[in-house]
DNA sequence: TTGTACGCGTTATCAC
DNA sequence: GTGATAACGCGTACAA
């Protein structure tokens, strides 16, 4: 293995000369930096991580914790997780997963990636001596990333309604989470917009629910409306119904989706959805932990990243 | 922070004695054992993992390779890490995620586990300088763990058989992968045990296309027969196929997945399948690798794992 | 600007 | 069986 000291050697200078080199190249003089660089791509140095985080205090770990307790196996938190691991890349971090709420103590980590955290969390974070970001919005002031959900539906209602649909009902999760009424409300006011009644129902993200519901509603909607769901797995229930009860889609009803991941794909006909553009979010939580260790623990703010509506064959 | 001095100077010994009491406490006398337990508790302390990796010269991090240029959203990989972050929890291991083949080498880790493997691949792996396992059958000698894929269709066939269908169609991936061969073959075998004929179908591992082949060769498939399929994906298909031509699932025509990974819950209706164990997989393969690293490299093995039959609605 | 000495927390080695 | 010492690779404090 090759170290500081052999650098040292190669260029015929101190250790230290060779350290400040990497870390602080603008106390090393030009000539001696070049020495010194000449021998690292020589030597093929690349720095020991270990030794690096020992001497610094650090462990190299951020903590994806997952305390949602839905299936993880949601290709939703897959995406999530690529994206933060392309963000840690760069500064060889590593992750470790943790899915039970008492294991967030458990060992060392520099930073935390917190998902799926409810009110009755907080009082778990407030007791964590190393920073975090969460990823979905929070009632308190924490740093946390998130798709502009009410942006989203917003596009949505209002793709559907230009695209000649006479009517948009939206069909959401009957949940009291923060995500949910940014949903409904980016609805309601591309409703309200355009002088139209907005007209909402709710139940439990199951597709087979949707289906259900669909089924005891439709007398109540007429044709040429534009479901706006809350997620793709109702909107594939949906889908699912109007196909049983013999309507044509595109053309008598339209459908669109929320999230864009996986189900949109394997759904048929394949599924107009909102897109949130998962793995970049995922990516910028990396990079926004990361700053927030170097700069041992200020706030990183609150960021809302604008999903695309992804066009397909559930809308005219 | 609480160090191993801490420790010692609580307990009255030298800070090779709590060393020792912590790594080999068969070498320490049961009084002073207890005296440096007791410290240990009284001062809450932990060992400082990346102290301990600088001296044993290790990163404590593994590499989770995923070769496969396939979707990395697909929710089968997700099962999979979060059983190998079981697996590496008590070790306090961290993960670092590569899905690019150039990244293998950048950065260091005690081990790999590398899924998505092609033969093309193997010159790679020869260069590693650390252990690594495989995810997924190979023809080399390397250590691997798998799905029993052949025990999979082999007791689907034989369930089908059992629960009254007079025949078992196999719906196959148009690959050339020993996971599908394994597939086809435990399905062969069955049906030549009641000497049954066999047949065969093949296309690619998507829905409409299982889809499009059903409708083809609907007619060449008497009733009461049921599909062995080599994926939930194209058991979807077939599901779509049957519903369209108006056949009633599961009387007039059974149907078996095989994965068990999600899809097969979003199906409607839920499909009967061949679960594999992802997670316990993923675990097994974190234990295999710190086994391996502990050992210095020494062979693992080859472990099949054996998936189990879940019955749902798609079939008697 | 550059170099020296020391410390980070742990473990292996070798005395006793 | 136990303890003193050195070493892992790097960075900070201080001296030159």
């Amino acid at each position: 293995m090759v170290t500081l000291s052999d650098v040292a050697k190669e260029a015929n200078v101190s250790k230290m000369t060779v350290s400040r080199a990497i870390n602080h190249p603008e106390q090393v003089t030009p000539e001696l930096l070049a020495l010194v660089e000449k021998a690292m791509t020589k030597l093929d140095y690349h720095p020991n991580s270990v030794a690096r985080a020992l001497v610094n205090n650090r462990t190299n770990v951020i903590k994806f914790v997952t305390l949602e307790d839905i299936d993880t196996t949601e290709p939703y938190y897959m995406n999530l997780l690529f994206g933060v691991a392309r963000g840690l890349k760069a500064d060889s971090y590593a992750i470790q997963l943790v899915t039970d709420i008492d294991q967030i103590q458990k060992g060392n980590a520099d930073g935390y990636i917190i998902t799926g955290a409810r009110e009755y969390n907080y009082p778990i974070f407030d007791e964590l001596k190393k920073p975090f970001i969460f990823f979905g919005e929070t009632s308190s002031n924490f740093d946390f990333v998130d798709t502009d959900n009410r942006y989203g539906t917003s596009i949505a209602t209002k793709y559907a309604l230009e695209r000649g649909y006479q009517d948009a009902v939206f069909i959401g999760i009957d949940v009291k989470e923060g995500f949910e009424y940014a949903r409904e409300y980016g609805y309601l006011a591309s409703m309200q917009e355009r002088n139209l009644e907005p007209k909402i129902f709710r139940t439990g993200n199951h597709s087979h629910l949707a289906e259900k519901l669909i089924d005891e509603q439709i007398e109540n909607i007429k044709p040429n409306t534009c479901f706006i769901c809350a997620s793709d797995r109702l909107a594939i229930g949906v889908c699912r119904a109007l196909s049983r009860l013999n309507k044509k889609l595109p053309e008598d009803y339209g459908v669109i989706g929320f999230d864009g991941v996986f189900l949109d794909q394997v759904s048929n006909p394949q599924l107009t959805t909102v897109k949130q553009q998962i793995f970049k979010m995922g990516d910028m939580l990396a990079q926004l932990i990361l700053e927030k260790i170097k700069q041992s623990g200020s706030a990183q703010g609150q960021t809302y990243v604008k999903p695309e509506l992804v066009v397909r064959g559930t809308t005219k």
